[in-house]
DNA sequence: GATGTGAATATGTATAGACAATTAAACTAG
DNA sequence: CTAGTTTAATTGTCTATACATATTCACATC
């Protein structure tokens, strides 16, 4: 019964010092040597589990200075977006989607340069509206979206199988539904949306920029963050 | 010039190669042997640079079998939530704090264990309301926060300086201002409002409960998934 | 064909040592 | 007292090697 391997100890042990508070940021976390010695091991083994700590942002590291536990930065955390279908699905409600528009365009009046594929049309859960989806797709990134059926798959869906991004922007705000938006989802005109905004890239060209508006009450964004994780 | 270490510059190179999309998913990397061959340096110094990645999510390796590109999981991005404080000074704001309640309670009749203090007050950004803040903060976790002068700092700023976390939880949806709000936020009843619930626990104790009600259109939360980032 | 067995292979972990780079702290000169 | 210089502590990187461990693949057996 080895357990886990002995840098891996290391590291938890003074994670957990850490993160149980008894280390408060700034303390200085013992060196190199000192915890060699303590381990009775080879000082690559504690560099390991030091050089890991630092890698997920609990301590910093200054030479001649030493090891420090970290100030707790921004409160990062991680927030999952996952595809509608699946995530109305997960929760036991029946998932629609209804394109209302598709239209190709040459020029770009907002954002997305070169020629897209313009598709706008509204999420459903359990047969009433969920969020107004309005999207472009760069058709030189992903050219074979021409051809799919958009009826039947969301541009989202579909896209989150066939094309891979590397990077990805969201912005989350509410807004006040305008009145074209009110009777999409059947709501008052100025009732709270939670908008969000998605843009993509694969290697710095932009494949899809989306505008999602939910119902207020209808939908929340939930983001963990546990110290377990990472 | 020297530049990056070996292994960083390794690290690099293969990340690159993952994404752009020259090695997609399910790729096999080439093994610690023909890298090692490749950069003519030792295994250890290629094992870190594997290791790295491995721990990024970007790759996952297997014994015998050999290391492969990892497919993309779920959109998971990581929301960075700031301090207040520090998020509106960062714009170049001037931001200030006003609290209009403090109450120190026994009983919990919102989720909260043990007895608490309550603080309700809004932040401000230019000397405009910025959103209000209801917060529950549990006293035997944080018996300091009874002493602070939370006039002076808000809560959130002084628990971020003193109080490390380990767990949290962010609820964000968009809801129509209650004419209570309405009035502390000076907008009309029923506006938009983005709503951020956070919850905090250390070692599985719940710290605080924090619920922020920022204006329509006067914030935004962005959330990023940059392949650079980790 | 199904199943068990063994060997080959790639990663996982660890050692002991060496030198480089950084920088806090002590020291010295003005 | 200040400014510049030296010293030494600490981390950063890398090597070469060794053995451990998991798992695929090929082969033999039933």
């Amino acid at each position: 019964m080895t357990g886990p391997a002995l840098h891996e100890r290391i590291r938890r042990q003074i994670e957990t010092q850490i993160l149980s508070g008894a280390w408060p940021p700034g303390t200085k976390v013992p060196g190199e040597v000192a915890l060699m010695a303590q381990y009775g091991c080879a000082r690559m083994t504690v560099n390991k589990a030091l050089s890991a700590l630092a890698g997920a942002g609990l301590v910093t590291r200054r030479r001649r200075a030493g090891t420090f536990v970290a100030r707790p930065r921004a409160q990062s955390m991680v927030l999952e977006i996952t595809d509608l279908a699946r995530e109305v699905a997960a929760r036991g409600q029946a998932y629609e989607w209804r394109l209302q528009r598709r239209a190709e365009r040459q020029s770009d009046h907002s954002g997305m340069p070169g020629p897209v594929l313009e598709t706008e049309g509204v999420h459903y859960a359990d047969h009433t509206p969920l969020a107004f989806e309005h999207r472009l797709i760069s058709t030189t990134q992903v050219p074979g979206i021409l051809t799919a059926d958009l009826t039947a798959t969301a541009p989202g869906t579909w896209l989150l199988a066939h094309v891979p991004w590397t990077e990805a922007e969201n912005r989350i705000t509410a807004t006040a539904a305008s009145p074209m938006l009110a009777q999409a989802l059947g709501i008052a005109p100025g009732d709270a949306c939670l908008t969000v905004t998605r843009r993509t890239w694969r290697a710095a060209a932009p494949v899809t920029l989306v505008t999602q508006q939910f119902i207020a009450d209808r939908h929340e964004l939930v983001a963990r963050f546990g110290a377990a994780g990472v």
